[in-house]
DNA sequence: CATTGACCTTCACGTTGCGTAAAGGTGTAA
DNA sequence: TTACACCTTTACGCAACGTGAAGGTCAATG
C-alpha cells in the first residue's frame, strides 16, 4: 500500500504540513520521492508515523521521539521513567496554579463585599482562606481533586447573599466561642452550639461534609501558626478550645 | 524612587531583556527614557511590574495580561473563571497522559518477561492491565493522586522476580477460582482461597489495600464486560462468582 | 486537446516569551 | 584617559507547526 501525502495525513490525523515538517527534520522521511518530486509513503511509515504519534501523545518532544525511534539500543524505559517524572512535577505545578487562581477570584470577590471594611481586617481575613485553601490541598491529596475542585467551585458561584450568610456566620461562631471560652468547658452547650455553627459555616464552602475532615480542621487550627492566631486573638488558648469542642461535637480526635 | 532597567530587573526578578520586551509590546512601559535614551522607571511601574508577574504565575498569557490591567473595564473576574476551566482541564489532560505513560512502561517492561509468549496472551493481558488503570483513574479520584502514582511506581520499580511472581500469582488464581467455580460455593474453602490470592497478587500492584477497593474491583469485574470476558473465558460467570467470593472474603458489598 | 480543479512542490513568514549575542553609546571612578 | 559597568537597538533562535504564496502535476471532462 503506497501513500501520497495527503492520504497519509488523512489516515493518520495529522495535516500535511506536519508531514513535510516530519520529514525536514528527518523524524519519518517518505519511502521514496516519485519522478514528479512528490512524498510517496509505504507501510514502513506507515508505523513509525503510529509511534511517533504514540508518543507525542504522551507529551514527549519530537527530538526525543526521534532518539528513541531511531536508536534501537535507546533506553526507551529511561527516558519514560524521566518524562513521567516531569509530568508529575507539572501537575503539581498546575495544582499550585488552580489553588492560587481559585484563591485569587475568593479574595477579588471578597474585595467587593469588603469595600467598607478596614483593609486590615480584610488582610486578616485574605489570610485564613489562603490557609483554608492549604488545607484545601491535603483534602485534595486524602479525597482527591474532584471535591476540592467541587467545593472550590461552590465558593466561587456563592452570591452576595451568601457571602453576607457566611460572614454572619463567621461572626456568630466568634461570638459563641468567646462566651464559651469563659465556661472553660468544651463539652458544655455553648461550646458545642459554637461547634455546631462551626460545621454550618463549613458546610457552605464544604461540598460534602465529613466528621474526619472537620476534626481534622480544627486540629489544624492547633498547629498551624496562622489559624491560631486568628482564633487566639482575643483570647489566647481559643483555638485549642475549639479544637476539643470540635473533637468531642464530631466524636472524633485526629 | 527611580529606577534604571537592571534596578527593576533585580528588584522583581527577572531578566532585562524581559522588560524591554514588556515594552515593546506595550504592557510596562517606563514612566519617561532619560536624555541619554535610558529606561527610567518609578513607583507606578513597579506595581504595575508587580501585578504582571502576579497574573503571570497563575498562567495567563501575557496579552490577557494587558487587557486585565489596562482596561478598567475589562472583566478579570470572568477572565479568571475562564482560565481557571482551562487550567482544570489541561490537569485531567495531564492525568491522562500520567496514567498513559504509566500504561507503556508497563506494557514495555511486561513485553520483556513475555516474549516466549503469545501474541494474543499478551493482547489479552495488555487489556486487562488497561483496564485495572482505568479502575485506577477512579481510585483517583477517590483517593488522590498520590496512592495511585505511588502503586503505579510500585509496578515500575517491580523486577524481573517480582514480575514473575504476580504472573505465577495471577496464573494460580485462575486454576483455584477454575476449580472453585465448580464448587458454585463462593462462601467455600476453595473460593476463599481464590479471594485471598487475588489479595495477594492486588497487594503486589497496590501500595494500600483496603477491603473496600478490594469489593470494589471485584464489582467491576462484573459490571465492566472486559474483565467479564477475561475472566469468563472458560466457564460464563465465573467474574461473577469471583466478585461473590470477593465480597464474602472482605465482609463487603458495594 | 485544452481546460479545470484537486493535488503536489518549495519557500518563507508568524506564533510565544523571551535568551543570547553583536555592535555601539554613556557614566563614573581610578 | 582608560577601564569597566551599564545602557541602547537589532536580530536570530527555540518548538511545532499554521498559513499563505507561487508554481508544477494528474486525472477527468467538455
Amino acid at each position: 500500500m503506497e501513500y501520497t501525502i495527503q492520504k497519509l495525513s488523512l489516515l493518520a490525523g495529522v495535516s500535511t504540513r506536519t508531514l513535510r515538517y516530519y520529514d525536514e527534520i528527518a523524524i519519518l522521511k517518505p519511502a521514496r520521492i516519485n519522478s514528479s518530486g512528490y512524498r510517496i509513503y509505504g507501510k514502513t511509515e506507515v508505523n513509525r508515523l503510529q509511534q511517533i504519534l504514540f508518543y507525542k501523545e504522551l507529551g514527549l518532544p519530537l527530538d526525543q521521539i526521534k532518539e528513541i525511534i531511531t536508536s534501537p539500543t535507546f533506553n526507551a524505559a529511561a527516558a519514560l521513567h524521566e518524562h513521567r517524572e516531569k509530568l508529575l512535577s507539572k501537575r503539581q505545578q498546575l495544582d499550585r496554579l488552580i489553588a492560587n487562581v481559585d484563591q485569587t477570584i475568593a479574595v477579588n470577590e471578597g474585595r467587593i463585599t469588603m469595600t467598607d471594611k478596614e483593609k486590615f481586617e480584610g488582610f486578616k481575613k485574605q489570610m485564613v482562606e489562603e490557609n483554608e485553601q492549604k488545607y484545601g490541598k491535603e483534602i485534595r491529596e486524602k479525597y482527591g481533586n474532584n471535591a476540592v475542585d467541587q467545593s472550590n467551585e461552590k465558593v466561587l458561584n456563592m452570591n452576595q447573599s451568601e457571602h453576607d450568610e457566611a460572614a454572619k456566620l463567621a461572626e456568630e461562631i466568634n461570638t459563641t466561642l468567646a462566651e464559651a471560652f469563659k465556661t472553660s468547658d468544651p463539652a458544655g452547650d455553648l461550646a458545642q452550639k459554637a461547634a455546631d455553627l462551626h460545621k454550618k459555616w463549613l458546610m457552605l464552602y464544604w461540598n460534602n461534609y465529613s466528621k474526619e475532615a472537620h476534626a481534622g480542621l480544627a486540629q489544624m487550627y492547633v498547629d498551624d501558626k496562622r489559624f491560631t492566631a486568628y482564633y487566639d486573638k482575643e483570647q489566647p488558648g481559643t483555638a485549642e478550645f475549639l479544637r476539643d469542642a470540635i473533637h468531642i461535637y464530631t466524636g472524633m480526635k485526629i
